[in-house]
RNA sequence: GCGGACGUGGCGAAACUGGUAGACGCAAGGGACUUAAAAUCCCUCACCUCAGGGUAUACGGGUUCGACCCCCGUCGUCCGCACCA
């Protein structure tokens, strides 16, 4: 019987109308079932959905619908991170209103997605932007406020002088603003933080508890933070008019070990001290300020000379007073990490080495390797600065690295300066507090309100939600919060007088820092319900991209454990699992060199294969062109596919199904068209199997313990058995591969079967059919459904469980192991499975080639590894 | 510089905990069907070799009955951090 080619334009919008209709993934906080909670991250409403979001979001749908037949109460939804610089971007280029861009694209990129058929419960979708989101969000930081978890600080920022505004890092390019080009200026402004650093030993040491992420993810996180333990050590200041007030120098060091091996102190440009010293010191002021000024550039960091500047003052050694020390200014050490002064040990730092040899300081060897020779070791130009034995270093000589650490600081511990310790035990973190505090229109804005009399006052929640102003302009540069004529000005909410708002907004990576656990209630009029929370937190599956690995992450971790401390949620880290997913990539295509050099798209050219080589034209024209190499789907690149377009001519079950097959998830996949056209073909494939069947329906399935059937149930309960264990492991690749072998094994038989066929041959063939179809439908929905409702399955695939694979069917009675002479393959034994380890010995040296290899003599040895392999030695 | 990951056919990749290397897909070649094309189906497809077989998992060593897998070294690619004392 012919049927008709699976059409996608008739099919797929109709299983989702039905899906839609039944509510199906519609997800009740209610329901008893176990809970399972799977979260891809969500987009910025840019517009257009792209590839990456394809793969990413298919995924997660994967998983969603795979918990689902698995009887799982899962929770799968989609929101939008919606704030951003984006939006005022194109407020400024085009007169388009934030809100209005935003929202514009919001329902572009939704109508996109839904295309796709993903099992998503859209009653729970938000955006940042909402405010109905954005004000439980000024709740939280009320509260956080309140518990003492954020801050003000005076602190140094990007400033674009043209612009009015602060620049994030990556903004910055060599030194200029990136959309102003004006030279960018070091500023201090008064900025808002959150303690993330009070978390910090927690946020490192939990990370052992992450069984479930990627370790690649939790070692960049393990850096990030960059714990070290040390000692901060104080150094007397040998009394001098111009060190002003200050009597000491506290230094942080890792090394406390090497310190009859230091060489002079340095401090920070911005240090207290130097500041001191710049006010009287015409020189000094002037290597700080240039100082200060470097750092911005990329370029300039990188290829930076030690340089410094001596002070004139000296310091004491804490280990022997008579020992006098000059103190140093460098541009190499940083005001914000321990102390902005560090004591130089050069012989055990490359830093400090270079910076001795440049201004011609002591370099005294303290450290040298344990097979080192004490007499003749020195240092040249290169620092030691690995472990070893103590020398030139008086009580400390011959004592390891780690005891020396120890003596030194047991023995500046019981040393008193002034009445106090002459040094402590510190741990430091490299982590910084989080700065949240950002000079724009399109985010949450922090709701506090300064006045004069009453300083900083938190704006009362019952006068939240504070709302962004509708009207604003951005013809004028700076914060249009700022700007605005009227917005600002507010009454103390505890004194009555005219104040003003806060006009800075939130961060953007605030917003994604708790949606994840909004969407467990977003309905709530409280940032959470806390039953809700507890019931479905921490997200089971969280998949995203790998750029993600260090901020995000971080700060969501950091949120959950401030809404723990604050009530609104029960537990600290928000994601059991995570999995960072590659990216879709593609060929280049271009023509014409250096500046003249215009790249192609995809769809302009026509690749072919000439003597073996792959040859490109321009389709328009004939002309030949140049294939690229591989990259990241970039518009500047023009090497983009847009998931329309495939959705158009190949359909969503395609560009699933594509997106998940050949490569491991974790790495990138190379999208081609060739590739999206074997995927389209396993689609049709399946559906002409299945379709022209048109017994199955007819038939009740069973697997077969006998006769013909049998080697088709049993494929199909391997296939089943496998493709679980790939499901639950996020091997789609590989789940897509044992779909391919299944589908070619399940060809033969099924197309040969008529009505007239054996009834048990058929009833496993609905068996191994109503399984596959089962198989199929997390990864390729709609055919799933239609092939379904082909075979007479009951209601939709989407909401049929699981099959259950039969333990018999899955485990062989006779196994065929291969037999190695000396480790190399020489046949093959087909033996019971349950043969004893003598059986397996006799039926060996019975083989032919076993025997022809032996001549007659007895084997060495022969190991026989059970349903494995068997090795005979000669 | 520091830290990490990776390196398997023409390509994407499989290979369980040290046990048959290259499953599956793509590309390519041949054939069937067709007036023809598309679609579909069948066959071939790491390299060398006359057979038997030999050689192959970046390269060089090692451990082992047996190594893509473990260890040491070299080369290459990618990623993260980047003066963190």
């Amino acid at each position: 019987m012919a049927t008709e080619r699976y059409n996608h334009r008739d099919a797929e919008p109709r299983w989702q109308a039905a899906w839609d209709d039944q509510s199906i993934f519609k997800t009740d906080n209610a329901d008893p079932r176990e809970k399972y909670y799977v979260l891809e991250m969500f987009p910025y409403p840019s517009g257009r959905v792209h590839m990456g979001h394809v793969r990413n979001y298919t995924m997660g749908d994967v998983v969603a619908r795979y918990k689902r037949a698995r009887g799982f109460n899962v929770l799968h939804p989609m929101g939008w991170d919606a704030f951003g610089m984006p939006a005022e971007n194109a407020a400024m280029e085009r007169g388009v209103h934030p809100a209005t861009w935003t929202y514009q694209n919001i329902a572009s990129m939704k109508a996109q997605l839904k295309r796709m058929g993903l099992s998503l419960d859209w009653s729970r979708e938000f955006a940042t932007c909402d405010v109905a989101y954005y004000a439980q969000q000024q709740a939280l930081f009320l509260d956080f406020l309140d518990k003492g978890l954020v801050y003000r600080k005076q602190s140094k920022v990007n400033w674009d002088p043209v612009d009015n505004t602060v620049l994030a890092n990556e903004q910055v390019v060599d030194g200029r603003g990136w959309r102003s080009g004006a030279l960018v200026e070091q500023r201090e402004l008064t900025q808002w933080f959150f303690r993330i650093t009070d978390f910090a030993d927690d946020l490192l040491s939990s990370l052992d508890t992450l069984d479930q992420w990627p370790e690649k993810v939790r070692l960049m996180q393990k850096n990030w933070i960059g714990r070290s333990e040390g000692l901060s050590i104080r150094w007397q200041i040998v009394p001098n008019a111009r060190a002003g007030d200050a009597t000491e120098v506290e230094v942080y060091t890792t090394r406390p070990d090497t310190l009859f091996g230091a060489s002079f102190l340095a401090i920070a440009a911005d240090h207290p001290l130097a500041r001191a010293l710049s006010e009287t010191n015409a020189e000094i002021d002037a290597f700080c300020a240039e100082t200060r000024h470097a750092g911005t550039s990329l370029a300039a960091q990188e290829t930076a000379e030690k340089k410094g500047i001596d002070t004139g003052l000296k310091v004491r050694h804490p280990l022997d007073p008579s020992w006098e020390l000059p103190v140093w200014i460098a541009n190499f050490v940083l005001m914000d990490y321990g102390t902005g002064a560090i004591f130089a040990c050069p012989s055990g730092d490359q830093r400090d080495l270079d910076f001795a040899r440049k201004y011609g300081l002591p370099v005294v060897p303290v450290v040298m390797p344990r097979d080192g020779d004490a007499a003749s070791f020195t240092v040249g130009d290169e620092a030691y600065t690995g472990d070893g034995v103590m020398i030139n270093s008086r009580f400390l000589d011959g004592l390891s690295t780690e005891d020396a650490f120890l003596r030194v600081a047991e023995t500046l511990e019981a040393t008193e300066l002034d009445g106090r310790p002459q040094a402590t035990r510190k741990v430091n973190f490299r982590l910084r507090d989080w700065g949240i505090s950002r000079q724009r229109y399109w985010g949450c804005p922090i709701p506090v309100i300064h006045c004069q009399a009453c300083g900083v006052v938190p704006v009362p929640k019952a006068d939240l939600p504070v709302k962004l102003p509708e009207d604003v302009t951005f013809d004028r540069p700076g914060n249009p919060l700022d700007n605005h004529p009227t917005w600002r000005h507010v009454a103390c909410p505890q004194c009555g007088a005219d104040a003003r708002r806060e006009t800075d907004t939130m961060d953007t990576f605030v917003d994604s820092s708790w949606y994840f656990i909004r969407f467990t209630a977003p309905w709530e009029t409280q940032p959470t319900e806390r039953a809700a929370c507890d019931r479905w937190m921490p997200v089971d599956q969280y998949i995203g991209g790998i750029e993600h690995a260090i901020l995000h992450l971080l700060y969501s971790r950091f949120f959950t454990r401030a809404m723990k401390e604050t009530g609104h949620a029960g537990l600290s880290e928000p994601f059991k699992g995570l999995f960072t997913q590659g990216m879709v990539v593609h060929e280049t295509y271009s023509r014409g060199e250096g500046i003249h050099r215009e790249w192609l798209t995809p769809s302009s050219v026509k690749i072919e294969e000439l003597d073996g080589k792959r040859v490109g034209s321009l389709i328009e024209t004939g002309e030949t062109i140049h294939i690229g190499s591989i990259e990241k789907m970039s518009k500047s690149k023009k090497n983009v596919v847009d998931p329309d377009d495939i959705i158009d001519s190949y359909g969503a079950d395609t560009a699933r199904f594509f997106v998940l097959s050949d490569s491991p998830p974790d790495r990138d996949v190379i999208w081609s068209e060739a590739g999206v056209e074997g995927a389209h073909r396993f689609v049709q494939r399946v559906w002409r199997l299945i379709s022209e069947a048109d017994w199955l329906a007819q038939v009740e399935g069973r697997p077969a313990v006998e006769g013909e059937g049998l080697a088709i149930s049993q494929i199909a309960h391997k296939t089943l058995k496998a493709i679980q264990n790939d499901l639950d492991n996020l091997a789609f690749n590989k789940a897509v591969a044992r779909l391919y072998e299944f589908v070619n094994a399940l060809a033969g038989p099924l197309t040969q079967a008529t009505a007239g066929t054996d009834e048990s041959l058929r009833a496993a063939l609905k068996d191994a059919v109503s399984i596959l179809v089962r198989l199929i439908a997390p990864m390729t929905p709609h055919l799933a459904e239609e092939c379904w409702s082909v075979i007479g399955g009951e209601g939709l695939a989407a909401t049929a469980a699981w099959p259950a694979f039969d333990d018999r069917l899955v485990v062989e009675n006779e196994v065929t192991l291969p037999v190695q002479i000396n480790g190399k393959k020489r046949g093959d034994l087909t033996i019971a499975r349950d043969a004893d380890q003598s059986a397996v010995e006799q039926a060996v040296l019975a083989m032919e080639v076993v025997q022809a290899a032996l001549e007659g003599r007895t084997p060495k040895k022969i190991i026989v590894v059970p349903q494995r392999i068997v090795n005979v030695v000669v």
